[in-house]
DNA sequence: AGCACGCCGACT
DNA sequence: GTCGGCGTGCTC
C-alpha cells in the first residue's frame, strides 16, 4: 500500500514539532514557505507548509488543510533555512519562530500582494453599450464616455479631476457596464550604475579607502568583517562606499541598526546619498505600511532596507550586502518571546544569501573581537579620525569625599561653569530618573519599598509620587512615616530631578533640559529638545541613557557621568564591558571639529586599573584585560551560557522547578549547572523569581544538554504553575 | 499558548 | 440546584 502524502505544518503554538495534514484534493501540493489554514484543535491558525512528506506508518488520525492561502512562499529558501537553524540554536519551537520572521498582516492571513490601485473601467458590456439609454441621467453619460477614452482605466483621483463623483460611477457598476478593478502596481524599473548616487561620496583617507576595498572585494560570496573604527573616524563613509557598488550592480542592502538609532538624522544621510528609494523599517509604521515595505524588499523595488532587530528577518530580491551599525549594542538582542541575537542572525543570513556581511562598532563586543582573533571575522581598522578632529579627554573624578547630598564634585561643577561661561554646552549624565531612588524613615528603619518587588521605589518629586521602577505600582508620597508616623523622612541618592535642582540653583541663567523617559513621555517633546539642542548656545543637559546614544550634538564640551560604578560593580559579568561602551559613546558625544571634548567619571574608585584603561580611550587594551579574565573564569566568548528565569506566584514553587530539572543534565561536567538561585531581585511585581544557568567550555555539549533540559522542565508538575524561559547566549543577567 | 473538560465551593 | 474557580490534558 503506498503511504499517504502528507503536509507538514508549522503552527505558532509553543510546541517543538511540526503537524501532519492530509492535503486539499483537486489542489496542486503546496510549496515549502507557503501559509495555509488549518485546523488546530478547536482553533483554525494560519501555519508554514514546512515540507510535503509521507505520513508515518500507524500514526495519528490526520485531518485535511483547510485552505492554501499562497501559491509563492512568503518565506524564500533562505529564511526557511534561516528560521529553522535559529529554532534549533535558541531551541524556540520552529512556528513561533516562523511567525515572528512574517508581517503582522501575513500573520493574519492578508494575501501576500500589494492591493493595487482600485481603477474604474468599461465591462464589455459598457463598451458596446447605448448611450442614450442614458437620457435621464447626464452624469453617468459623461461617465460613460470619459471612461471608454481609457480603455486602460481610471483612479478615483482621476476621475475626481475630470469633474466624476462615485454616484454615477455606482450606478454605471449597477448596470453591468463599468468595474472598478484592483491593478498590479507598477514596477520602477531598478536603477543601476552612477545614478544611484544623489550627492557625490566624500574623500576617504587611506584606512576609509582600505576598508571600502576590502569590502568590495568580497562582493557575491560570504565574507564577515568587523568594522572597528573609533568614534568620528567615519564608519559610515565606509558602509555608504561599500553599499554603493552593490546598488549601482542593481542589488540591495539590508542595514540593521540599534533601536535609538534610526533617528531621522541617520535616515536622512541614507537618503541623501542616494537617489533609490530607501526603506525605512521602525516600531511606528501602521502593519499596513509594513507589510507594504516587506512586499517593497521581497520584490526587489526597496534597494535599502533599513531597520532595527526584526528586519533581519525581511525578504530579499536581490541581496548584495548586508550591514549591522553599532553591532555592540544590547538592543539587538530580544528580550522576550523567541530571544535571538539580530546581530548574529545577521551573520547566518548573509552566509545563507552568500553576501559579505560588517558588522561596526567603536567598542566591539567581546564575543566579537574573539570571533576576529580565532580569523573567523575580518578586522577593517578605522583608527584615525577624519578632518582635524581630536579625542576627547576621559578624566577620572575621585568622589570618595563626597557627602550623601552632593550629587556633584566641585571640580564637576567648575568644568560645568566654565564650559558654559564659553557659550558651549555640557551634559550630566546619571542614568537614573526621578528625584531620588529612595525615601526613609529616620527614627525608625521604614524604607520605601514596593509591595511587590524586592526594591525601593522612587521618590518622584514632580509629581510627589513614589514609583517603582519595576513594576506599574505607585503611590502618593507619605505625609509622615507609615510605619512610625515620624515627620522626618528623607530622601537618599540623586536621580535626574534632584540634578535638574542642583544645576538650576548652581547656574541659574543658564536654559537646562532634563531628558528622560519622564519629560519625553509626550509624543514629539524630545524632539523638540532634541531642536533646541541643536540650535546652539549655552545650555545645561540632564538626562539618562536616551542621550547617550543615537544623536550627535555638535555644542557639547563636556559631559560628566556620575554613575559609572555601578556599571563596573554590577552583578552581571558583562558590567564592565557595558559600562566602557557606554563611557565611550558618552565620550565621543563631546568635542567639535578640531576643539577636543571632555568625559569626567565621577567615581568612588579612582584607583581602579580598568576605569584607568579606559581614560587612555584605548578600548582595545580594555577588552584585552577583559579577555584574559574571561578565559580565566571559562565564560563567554569562552564558554558558552544558557540561562533559565523562571517565575511563580508561591515562593518556592520556581526554584524548585529549576531544581528538579537539573537532575536531567550531565554528570560529566560537560555543562557546569550555576544555580539554581533566586533571581537578583527575588520578587518582582509579586512574582518569585529564580534563575538558572549554564556554562559549558563547548557549544556542543550545552546545546546537547539543553532538550532533556526542557522536556523536563515541561514535564515538571510545577511546570503550570510557572513562567518559565530558555536564553541562550543571554545578555543581562538580572 | 489556547481551549476544553472536570470536579469541588458559595450563590440566585 | 447552577455559576465558576483553576488543575490537567491535548492539539496532526
Amino acid at each position: 500500500m503506498a503511504l499517504q502524502t502528507v503536509i507538514r505544518v508549522a503552527v505558532p503554538v509553543p510546541l517543538r514539532q511540526l503537524f501532519d495534514y492530509l492535503p486539499l484534493a483537486g489542489s496542486p501540493l503546496p510549496r515549502p514557505g507557503t501559509r495555509c489554514e488549518v485546523d488546530f484543535g478547536r482553533r483554525r491558525l494560519i501555519g508554514i507548509v514546512w515540507e510535503v512528506g509521507e505520513a508515518e506508518p500507524g500514526a495519528h488520525k490526520l485531518r485535511p488543510l483547510r485552505q492554501l492561502l499562497d501559491t509563492d512562499p512568503v518565506l524564500d529558501a533562505d529564511l526557511m533555512a534561516l528560521c529553522q537553524r535559529a529554532a534549533q540554536y535558541y531551541h524556540h519551537p520552529l512556528g513561533e519562530v516562523l511567525h515572528t520572521a512574517l508581517p503582522t498582516l501575513l500573520r493574519q492571513g492578508r494575501a501576500a500582494e500589494r492591493p493595487g490601485e482600485p481603477l474604474w473601467r468599461l465591462t464589455a458590456r459598457g463598451r458596446h453599450a447605448d448611450p442614450a439609454a442614458l437620457q435621464r441621467a447626464p452624469r453617468q453619460q459623461q461617465a460613460l464616455a470619459v471612461l471608454a477614452e481609457h480603455p486602460g482605466g481610471l483612479s478615483r483621483a482621476m476621475l475626481a479631476s475630470l469633474g466624476l463623483s462615485n454616484p454615477p460611477l455606482k450606478a454605471l457598476a449597477e448596470r453591468g457596464w463599468a468595474e472598478l478593478v484592483l491593478t498590479d502596481v507598477p514596477l520602477s524599473p531598478p536603477l543601476t550604475g552612477p545614478a544611484v548616487l544623489a550627492e557625490p561620496a566624500l574623500a576617504a583617507t587611506a584606512e576609509q579607502h582600505a576598508a571600502i576595498d576590502a569590502l568590495l572585494a568580497a562582493r557575491g560570496r560570504f565574507a564577515p568583517f568587523l568594522l572597528d573604527g573609533i568614534t568620528g573616524s567615519g564608519k559610515t563613509e565606509v558602509y555608504l562606499q561599500a553599499m554603493a557598488a552593490a546598488l549601482e550592480a542593481g542589488e540591495q542592502v539590508l542595514v540593521l541598526v540599534p533601536e535609538i538609532g534610526l533617528t531621522p538624522q541617520t535616515i536622512r544621510r541614507f537618503r541623501a546619498r542616494f537617489s533609490v528609494p530607501v526603506t525605512v523599517l521602525h516600531s511606528g509604521l501602521t502593519d499596513t505600511e509594513r507589510l507594504d515595505a516587506w512586499l517593497a524588499a521581497r520584490e526587489g523595488s526597496a534597494r535599502i532596507v533599513l531597520g532595527t532587530r526584526s528586519a533581519i528577518f525581511t525578504p530579499l530580491a536581490k541581496p548584495g550586502l548586508v550591514v549591522v551599525d553599532e553591532a555592540h549594542d544590547g538592543s539587538f538582542k530580544q528580550q522576550d518571546g523567541f530571544r535571538y541575537s539580530a546581530r548574529d542572525l545577521a551573520v547566518w543570513r548573509a552566509q545563507l544569501m552568500n553576501v559579505p556581511v560588517v558588522l561596526g562598532s567603536a567598542t566591539p563586543s567581546l564575543e566579537t573581537l574573539h570571533n576576529t582573533r580565532s580569523g573567523r571575522f575580518d578586522t577593517l581598522r578605522l583608527t584615525q579620525r577624519t578632518g582635524d578632529a581630536r579625542p576627547p579627554r576621559i578624566v577620572l573624578e575621585d568622589c570618595r569625599q563626597l557627602g550623601p547630598d552632593q550629587p556633584l564634585s566641585p571640580r564637576s561643577l567648575e568644568a560645568l561653569g566654565t564650559t558654559l561661561q564659553r557659550g558651549r554646552q555640557a551634559l550630566v549624565f546619571i542614568n537614573r530618573r526621578g528625584y531620588a531612588p529612595m525615601l526613609l524613615c529616620q527614627d525608625c528603619d521604614w524604607q520605601s519599598e514596593c509591595p511587590r518587588c524586592d526594591a525601593n521605589m522612587t521618590w518622584h518629586r514632580s509629581d510627589r509620587s513614589l514609583r517603582c521602577h519595576h513594576c506599574d505600582h505607585q503611590q502618593p508620597v507619605p505625609p509622615r512615616c507609615p510605619s512610625c508616623g515620624s515627620q522626618h523622612l528623607r530622601d537618599m541618592g540623586a536621580g535626574t530631578e534632584k540634578l535638574e535642582q542642583v544645576l538650576r540653583q548652581a547656574f541659574p541663567d543658564t536654559p537646562l533640559l532634563r531628558i528622560d523617559r519622564d519629560t519625553t513621555r509626550r509624543k514629539g517633546s524630545l524632539d523638540a529638545s532634541l531642536a533646541t539642542i541643536q540650535k546652539g548656545g549655552p545650555l545645561l543637559l540632564v538626562g539618562t541613557q536616551m542621550l547617550a546614544k543615537g544623536h550627535h550634538f555638535s555644542g557639547l564640551d563636556l559631559a560628566v557621568m556620575l554613575d559609572a560604578d555601578s556599571g563596573f560593580l554590577s552583578a552581571d559579568f558583562r558590567g564592565p564591558e557595558h559600562a566602557a561602551q557606554l563611557i565611550l559613546q558618552v565620550a565621543g558625544r563631546t568635542g567639535r571639529g578640531s576643539h577636543p571634548g571632555t568625559l569626567l567619571i565621577q567615581t568612588r574608585q579612582p584607583d581602579n586599573p580598568l576605569l584607568q584603561l579606559l581614560t587612555a580611550g584605548d578600548y582595545h587594551r580594555f577588552a584585552e584585560h577583559l579577555l584574559v579574565e574571561r578565559q580565566q573564569t571559562g565564560l563567554p566568548p569562552y564558554g558558552h551560557l544558557a540561562l533559565v528565569r523562571a517565575e511563580s506566584m508561591a515562593p518556592q514553587t520556581a526554584l524548585q522547578l529549576l531544581q528538579d530539572s537539573t537532575t536531567v543534565l550531565p554528570a560529566d561536567g560537560s555543562v557546569l549547572c550555576l544555580g539554581p538561585i533566586p533571581a537578583p531581585m527575588e520578587r518582582r511585581q509579586g512574582r518569585h523569581r529564580a534563575q538558572l544557568l549554564l556554562l559549558a567550555p563547548a557549544r556542543a555539549a550545552l546545546h546537547g544538554a539543553l532538550p532533556a533540559l526542557l522536556t523536563a522542565l515541561q514535564e515538571h508538575p510545577h511546570s503550570r504553575q510557572c513562567r518559565w524561559h530558555l536564553d541562550v547566549d543571554p545578555v543581562d543577567m538580572l
